[in-house]
DNA sequence: ATAACTGTACTAAGTGTAATAGTACAGTTA
DNA sequence: TAACTGTACTATTACACTTAGTACAGTTAT
């Protein structure tokens, strides 16, 4: 479902949000799907549940899960914090381009770029 | 010369490495222009000097600068230090194409997002 | 009702990195 | 000689990440 880098400098929550998020978008998880339940997604991490809740519970707090005691955690069905936060990944990202074209690199370059990590995520 | 922020999360060699190389990449620093000592800098910046060597060490293993002992560091002028720049703003770019996929936005939009930066950018 | 799940909320401890503090040494310069 | 430079250590503090363990309340299936 989600695979953690552990050698990575990025936190495993941080990774585990991401993820969600991706499944998410890409229409894996949709609105009101169950995720796995905190014990059981860091059995299969093989990590802390803690570090699972702490994913869990940043979500929730961005509303892009909703979570339910004794019942389990499911995908928010708003919109709005989908629409909030594809704004914003397109923000950051065109900030990223600005930089990028300061610094030097032309368009093809970042166009080669763009096609080098979209294939290597082809797996 | 190179503002730093206390509070944000990326550490601060980061923050003077990133520095430096914008201020060469503008050209405020060119070619055997001399740099703060390590102390100095350290005084500017009100951090231990020791912080600053680290970022001075990672220039200079980046071939960015190259230091001389007892004399000080200084802008790097070969075609390498180029060619170094050119490919940290390409990781970085990299970097941040990785993140947007990561958040869901495809690669038409990532596209769409060059262009409009570089149409601005003819203006 | 009981057992086995769920989320949630704590405390404690281990680990790694960032940063500071201090010292020391060799080379350069005025 | 004195005052700089880079460089190289050790020790310590601070903080974030992660793990470990425990506990409690709500839900679900038997």
């Amino acid at each position: 479902m989600i695979t953690i880098d552990y050698r990575s400098r990025v936190p495993i929550y941080d990774q585990i949000v991401s993820g969600i998020i991706r499944l998410k978008t890409v229409g894996v998880l949709k609105a009101d799907d169950k995720l796995p339940s905190v014990r059981q997604l860091a059995n299969e991490l093989r990590i802390n549940p803690n570090t699972v809740q702490k994913a869990y519970a940043m979500l929730e707090a961005d509303k892009i899960i909703y979570s339910v005691s004794g019942k389990g955690s499911f995908i928010s069905g708003d919109s709005a914090a989908d629409t909030a936060l594809y704004d914003a990944a397109k923000a950051d990202f065109e900030k990223a381009v600005q930089e990028a074209a300061y610094r030097g690199l032309s368009k093809q370059s970042l166009a080669e770029i763009i096609e080098k990590v979209f294939e290597n995520e082809d797996n």
